[in-house]
RNA sequence: CGCGGGGUGGAGCAGCUUGGUAGCUCGUCAGGCUCAUAACCUGAAGGUCGCAGGUUCAAAUCCUGCCCCCGCAACCA
């Protein structure tokens, strides 16, 4: 089975900063999550580099768009590998086989009439690169983000006619018995766009005749495709559209579109208009999620508190980082994160809760049975109830973006493992010979059942479970044991231990932080 | 009447679809334990579930009205 999950690509207008990282690593974690299910993945991120604003900061840089697109792709390839993110594909809206993907759908979509050349008057913000109509102008009659006066402007441009498609996109959103369906999540969000799906649709236009950093209309060399449609379009150039039929066949359609709230109009409306004009078929769904606010304030450049993925990953190390910034807030509804919160879920969650419960296993083993993994009758008993829950509650809520209440579930199965700690009490156990052999048993279960959640978290933190897993003894490379046992969740009769293994001293692997 | 979401112990949230002792995380307080990263385990305090009506034997949960927050309104993740 295939999995084709998307990231947008990114704006080479400015760095990636928390809200880029943030989509990526929760397009990361399931695209992992995936690949551990089996899954044929293919996972595509990339940048958009055509439009006025990158040509205009090039300009102003003293450097052609190209060169500015070079880098700030390059920063944005940097932060993915330092977040470990595990992308298939790295898309460039400059590269050849983009520009040969567009022509060719927009030669499509005009060849079969969806789109067309009209005049267009109307009151024209130069910042903004767009029109405006005089209600969306503020009391001055300015533009209301720039507050500068628009200019009346006419031009002759190319429409794509989406207004034809209310009706066949209203089906195909808000009734889940279509066969073409479109899932849009959250609910809300949903209802938001069929409110506004029923409100009627306009042509928009699909080509600029002033940007002359895009890509060249076929038809008429005088005018470049419209940012917009240039950048939705990567979805299809990146697996193979016009240029590896197998490809394209094998991943198309995408089964997520994962983005945040402000471009899911696009996405939702505009990109299976164009779909359906083209004849290709729909993505399957489309999830968008909230904004950030740091300490109740939105995060601007301007207002100089922004986070920036560095920081984080400074702070609480990439893995930390991931694990954090995924779970702070349920995905969809907008959220307000602050350094207090982080660390204390950090704390909370990774070092009093899984970390301590690592270390206190291997301490364990080590102060008793010399660093072993101490050989006995196998009891699965405490695994068998920490892998109920997580069956019971991961797979589900991964599926449904619930990444916080996946996670939860493992927070869960950990207390679960620290309590039984309690109840068995190790320490008691150790100061009779009779009791040594009961003792064994119960380390041996601590660490199948710690195997089983490290191997959950896997999508989460990559590199620290992988660590985890060598440092409590686990069988084999963890990606694959984990592979087959997510096959069937069936515990193997041994457990997951490499017999007789050694332990490795144990690493505090998440200290606190105060 | 543009559309949508929300108001639950100190903080952040769940519960509302399919009414019936209000649950979780953090914090606070008391105790336990000593294998562990001042951690872990147990227990307690603290809420008339925005306000006012209504339906009902029974409402956080359904209905009506009101107040207050917030997001979207077409190119910032």
């Amino acid at each position: 089975m295939k999995f084709y999950i998307t990231t947008p690509i990114y704006y080479a207008n400015d760095i990636p900063h928390i809200g880029h990282s943030y989509t990526t690593i929760t397009s990361d974690i399931v695209a992992r999550w995936k690949r551990l299910n089996n899954f044929d993945v293919f996972f595509l991120t990339g940048t958009d580099e055509h439009g006025a604003k990158i040509a205009a900061t090039a300009k102003e840089k003293g450097k052609t768009p190209l060169d500015l697109c070079d880098e700030m792709s390059a920063r944005f390839k940097e932060v993915w590998k330092l977040l470990d993110i595990s992308y298939t594909e790295f898309i460039r809206t400059t590269e050849q086989s983009h520009l040969a993907s567009v022509r060719k759908i927009i030669e499509i979509l005009f060849e079969k009439g969806f789109i067309f050349k009209k005049k267009y008057e109307g009151l024209y913000c130069l910042e903004c690169e767009r029109f405006y109509s005089v209600k969306d102008l503020d009391e001055n009659g300015c533009c209301p983000f720039h507050r500068t006066r628009p200019t009346n402007q006419s031009e002759e441009n190319y429409f794509f006619k989406l207004s034809s498609f209310q009706n066949a996109l209203l089906e195909r959103i808000a009734n889940p018995d279509h066969k073409e369906y479109v899932e849009i999540q959250p609910e809300e969000r949903k209802n938001e766009i069929i409110g506004k799906l029923k409100l009627g649709l306009e042509d928009i236009s699909f080509s600029r005749s002033a940007v002359e950093w895009g890509i060249p209309l076929p038809f008429d060399k005088k005018q470049t495709v419209y940012v917009w449609a240039d950048a939705l379009i990567n979805y299809i150039t990146g697996t193979g559209y016009a240029a590896d039929e197998e490809k394209f066949q094998k991943y198309w359609p995408a089964d997520i579109h994962l983005m945040a709230k402000d471009i899911l109009w696009f996405h939702s409306v505009i990109w299976p208009a164009v779909l359906m004009a083209a004849g290709l078929p729909l993505p399957k769904k489309i999830c968008s999620h909230g904004f950030f606010t740091l300490n109740g304030r939105k995060m601007s450049k301007s207002a100089g508190n922004v986070i920036s993925p560095k920081e984080l990953v400074d702070k609480y190390g990439v893995d930390a980082a991931r694990y954090l910034l995924v779970t702070i807030m349920p995905f969809g509804p907008d959220g307000d994160i602050s350094w207090q919160e982080l660390t204390l879920k950090y704390n909370a969650d990774l070092a009093n809760n899984l970390g301590n419960l690592i270390s206190r296993t291997i301490k364990m083993a080590e102060k008793y049975f010399n660093f072993q993994v101490p050989q006995s009758v196998l009891n699965l008993e405490l695994a068998e109830k920490v892998a109920a829950i997580l069956k019971e509650n991961f797979a589900v809520n991964m599926d449904n973006m619930q990444l916080h209440k996946a996670v939860e579930a493992v927070q869960n199965a950990i207390t679960l493992i620290n309590k039984q700690i309690e109840v068995d009490s190790p320490w008691k156990l150790v100061k009779t010979d009779v009791e040594k052999r009961k003792l064994a048993s119960c380390i041996c279960s601590y660490l199948q059942a710690i195997y089983i959640i490290t191997m959950y978290l896997l999508p989460f933190m990559p590199a620290l479970c992988a660590k985890i897993w060598r440092m409590t003894g686990g069988n084999g490379d963890i990606n694959e044991t984990a592979k087959k046992y997510f096959a069937d969740l069936i515990i193997p009769e041994n457990g997951f231990s490499t017999p007789q293994a050694k332990l490795n001293v144990p690493e505090i692997l998440f200290p606190r932080i105060l």
